[in-house]
DNA sequence: ATGGATATATCCATTGCGGATATATTAGGG
DNA sequence: CCCTAATATATCCGCAATGGATATATCCAT
């Protein structure tokens, strides 16, 4: 299943902080990459069709206040492969972040 | 150009040690990820060819000592955007590998 | 000399990306 | 109240990347 794109590695890690909505997670990848990651909607409805098939998120039915909520939305969470495939994931790209570091291609630790 | 994908990650993270030809990339990908990742030889020749015409690597010339060569090889190289590119996709990684790591998705620092 | 590993190359089906487009709903300003 | 912009989801489709299959040639050890 590894390695993730990177579409649905940003999907997973968006929904790792709490359940949201397509539009949200959009935004939050926007706002977390600095701009620099722009998923549009085509990347992101199709990743997130891909991800419910394959078992990676679930559609959540719990809704928030509703004086918050619009009718549209539709909430997704991780599911627990999902969090577990995350997981993994990290600890590969965690693996290259090391490999690149003894190869003096970054700067000291974060 | 970011993200790269995986495989031209590899790939430029195997010639970031020195210069190799095509088959030793595939071989020190496979060994470095332990066999989990495996490239194939349409995902490795292919990728050369793009990473060719995007001015990330370069042939080289040199052979090294003729007891030691194969005349069927070639060897590439980083060009300086190669290590310009990859320094950037691993200072990306890192930022990712920070993020799971404060969502508490990973084990402490390695 | 023969076979298996090494080495490069191309083809092609499948998949994922991402821009364009469509449509509906919500919120806010004039 | 109305109109617009932002929000929100969804699909279509061309393009690029993947990776298995296939082909071919060379090197090395027995």
């Amino acid at each position: 299943m590894l390695p993730l794109t990177p579409a649905v590695f940003h999907i997973l890690l968006a929904l790792a902080n709490g359940e949201k909505h397509g539009y949200g997670i959009m935004q939050e990848v926007e706002s977390f990459t600095q701009g620099q990651v722009k998923m549009g909607p085509g990347t992101l409805y199709g990743s997130v069709k891909r991800m419910l098939t394959a078992g990676l998120i679930e559609e959540s039915e719990e809704r928030p206040d509703p004086a918050l909520d619009d009718s549209r939305r539709r909430y997704y969470r991780l599911s627990s492969l999902g969090r577990r495939v995350l997981h993994a994931e990290a600890q590969r790209l965690s693996d290259l972040v090391t490999a690149a570091r003894a190869r003096h291609l970054l700067n000291e630790m974060p």
